[in-house]
DNA sequence: AGCACGCCGACT
DNA sequence: GTCGGCGTGCTC
């Protein structure tokens, strides 16, 4: 008997294993199996069983281990898997294994074995508390494990909660009052007969409880873009819709932005329901990922909160997914399979038949499009949930006029007042570093990265000029590398040089810087956030970073120190970006009592995209955008596919796109554009040349390159180079 | 993607 | 003499 398995290799085909007699009576699609792959063993999934042979019998290999007696995953996840290889044009192999956790890949056991558990001696329970007066931590955990009435222990996975250190532990064990014990996991579902509310749900506007109870009759799938501006309780939506699933005995799946997953987040869901909820984040070791995997297979965990990759997380009973955030553009994976998990799972609702809920404030132009031609629900919360004040707005014309650091008088002039009033402010610049280019003042020249055609970024504090895009650096130059002069100066103006020039205009108020940089070691956005909450600064400045998901009630000024780079980059989704970061950033500015206020600075004052935003808001200029997207062939009306290829010699890339282009079909429903070099032409020492195939519908699309595919891969001109395939490209970097 | 094989330069 | 650089080819 002959198997098909799928394996985790970029080669867009499945291989054919032998089974051995024994094995034949266990075998099932979805199981995982241990298999020999040329020089090494391989793990796979099972994809059909009983197959003729296509290849060479006397070559095909035994099947070394069947490593389980059930499917790893339901059946509508695996269908799932099996839809999204096709459509990112991967192997079925690459994508099952996105699906799984890594310790399920590297064949680890999927069933939940024993777990370890925190238990108080007979001595620890008559301990007294007072003894551990000068350990707090100690305290706090021996009074936690007390206080646990029935089995005197908690996890590892509530000891990691409390947040107290290995040592305070370590002491308590060593006094003979805590021990670790190994408990086999019972799967306790008791959530689903009832639910146990820990707050009562707060008091819903008009508009949220209307959108409530549309949400609360869906059955089945129903896809539903819920566009509530900020500030109009999309989440007391979320959680109100939440109740009705829960209390129906079925979990939810709720997917954030990277950055978006922070404790406060987390916390709201937990603070309302008495229930386990697994948090799927990236700072989770293999096996907490695997046992949070587990809780939400078993069914053990109600709520399912995670980034991109929880997508794919198992549930027994499913009821929901969220996907907040909706227009993010971290739910698009960026190397590997480049999948979207918002598409994804908007199919992963049609397939587990539940409803999908798409909530944000500025739409993506996709989401929009299908919002607007009826195949999504569209439910619009306009409101203010509070009594929240409507920002002002202020557009600052900078031709011509004198900056410091970047910022004009005005600017200046109205941070001050709004410091004076004992208010933050939040700057804005979308460049981290000193400066994103050194000069030289005597000949001229800019210092290039020598792999990559971007100019080196000055970073001061850490004396070194960066490239951003290889990651290459280099102590700064102490003179010119053309000329010799010592003359060497930052030409631009970066995050750091910014918090610099604020330091000295405001002495008086504490700077904050928010970027990459200061928050590269783990745990220390959290601090300079929470620092940020009690005031500790007064001016915020920061990247993207610091417009996603924070609110700052405080800050009653934001300013948008150069937003023309971000506007006239050559990247087709430049202004939809531009426009939501607008959007997000005003949303942070001002609350009930303290109307807030964003100038943007600009040397287009009257650049109709700027204008349209300003004057109309998002929702008309994202109609707009759909309009010029149409009558550019754009997407989400045309739909993309984007070949990249990478070279050491730019002729072999380009003799390969050349080739696979005339393999695709050119008409007036389907384009072929390119080779092109890519926006940044050499990148890490290679050339990077690209071609964009588009067509007017969607199976267009995947017809004409499913057929040109096995010919592409056969072309001779591939193998000098790498390439890949990036399907709904999120920007053509 | 890995991993082996194979063919040329600078080291004990 | 060998260690090791990465180009090329293969994986049921």
């Amino acid at each position: 008997m002959f198997v098909e398995v799928a394996l985790p290799v970029p080669l867009r085909q499945n291989f054919t294993y032998q089974l051995k007699a024994e094995q034949q009576t266990q075998v099932k699609v979805g199981l995982r199996v241990k298999v020999p792959f040329g020089p090494r063993q391989q793990i796979g999934l099972i994809t059909k069983l009983n197959v003729e042979c296509q290849f060479d019998t006397s070559k095909v290999k035994p099947v070394t281990e069947i490593l389980e007696h059930e499917p790893l995953i339901p059946e509508s996840l695996f269908k799932l898997t099996l839809w999204a290889a096709r459509y990112y044009f991967c192997s079925q192999g690459q994508m099952l294994s996105q699906a799984l956790p890594v310790a399920l890949r590297k064949g680890e056991d999927a069933a939940p074995k024993s777990i370890t558990h925190l238990a108080l001696t007979s001595a620890g329970l008559e301990a007294e508390l007072n003894v551990l007066n000068r350990a707090p931590a100690q305290k706090r955990l021996l009074q936690k494990l007390q206080q646990e009435s029935n089995s005197h222990s908690i996890t590892m996975d509530e000891f990691n909660a409390l947040e107290l250190s290995k040592a305070a532990l370590k002491a308590l064990q060593d006094k003979g009052w805590v021990e670790k014990k190994q408990v086999e996991v019972s799967i306790d579902l008791s959530w689903r007969q009832q639910l146990v509310m820990n707050e009562s749900a707060h008091k819903l506007n008009k508009q949220q409880a209307v959108a409530v109870s549309v949400l609360n009759q869906q059955q089945g799938y129903h896809c539903t873009l819920l566009e509530g501006i900020t500030g109009s309780g999309k989440t007391e939506v979320y959680l109100n819709v939440l109740e009705n699933v829960l209390k129906q005995g079925k979990q939810a799946l709720i997917l954030v932005p990277e950055i978006g997953l922070t404790p406060q987040t987390i916390n709201r869901f937990k603070r309302r329901f008495d229930v386990h909820v697994a948090v799927i984040h990236s700072g989770l070791t293999d096996n907490q990922r695997l046992d949070a995997w587990r809780l939400a297979r078993s069914g053990q965990a109600a709520i399912i909160i995670g980034t991109r990759s929880a997508l794919f997380t198992p549930m027994a009973y499913p009821g929901l997914i969220i996907l907040d955030e909706e227009h993010d553009a971290s739910f698009k994976q960026q190397e590997g399979v480049r999948y979207h998990a918002r598409d994804l799972a908007v199919m992963r609702g049609n397939y587990e038949k539940v409803p999908v809920i798409l909530g944000t404030a500025t739409p993506s132009l996709e989401t929009l499009q299908n919002a607007l031609n009826g195949r999504y629900h569209h439910i619009e919360l306009s409101e203010r949930a509070g009594k929240a004040q409507k920002v002002k707005q202020g557009l600052i014309d900078i031709r011509s006029l004198p900056l410091k650091a970047g910022m004009s008088d005005s600017l200046i002039n109205e941070m001050r007042i709004h410091l004076d009033a004992g208010n933050q402010v939040l700057l804005f610049l979308n460049r981290r570093g000193f400066a994103p280019a050194l000069l030289c003042h005597e000949c001229g020249h800019l210092h290039e990265c020598d792999r990559c055609d971007a100019f080196f970024t000055v970073h001061k504090g850490l004396n070194e000029i960066c490239c951003h895009h290889c990651g290459n650096e280099y102590a700064i130059p102490k003179q010119c590398h053309q000329c010799g002069s010592t003359m060497l100066m930052g030409q631009g103006l970066g995050t750091e040089q910014l918090e610099q020039e604020l330091e000295k205009i405001f002495p008086q108020y504490p700077v904050v810087r928010i970027d990459r940089d200061t928050t590269r070691r783990k745990g220390s956005l959290e601090k300079q956030l929470h620092a940020i909450h009690k005031g500790e600064y007064k001016i915020l400045v920061g990247t993207q970073m610091l417009a996603k998901g924070h609110h700052f009630p405080d800050v009653t000024l934001v300013g948008l120190i150069d937003v023309d780079g971000a506007l006239f980059s050559a990247d087709f989704r430049a202004p939809e970006r531009f426009a939501q970061l607008y959007t997000q950033v005003s949303g942070r500015a001002g609350r009930a009592d303290k109307p807030g206020k964003v100038l943007l600075q600009t040397h287009q004052s009257d650049n109709v995209v700027i204008r349209d935003i300003l004057k109309h808001g998002y929702h008309h200029f994202a109609k707009n955008q759909l309009t010029e997207r149409s009558q550019a062939l754009l997407p989400p009306v045309w739909h993309m596919l984007l070949i990249r290829a990478e070279a050491h010699n730019a002729q072999d890339a380009d003799d390969f796109l050349q080739a696979v282009s005339e393999l695709l079909p050119q008409n007036t429903h389907c384009e072929v554009i390119g080779p092109i070099p890519a926006p940044l032409d050499r990148k890490a020492g290679k050339y990077r040349r690209q071609l964009l195939f588009q067509t007017k519908q969607r199976n267009q699309l995947q017809a004409a390159f499913e057929q040109a595919l096995p010919q592409i891969e056969q072309l001779p001109q591939q193998k000098r180079c790498r390439w890949s395939i990036d399907r709904d490209p999120q920007d053509l970097m």
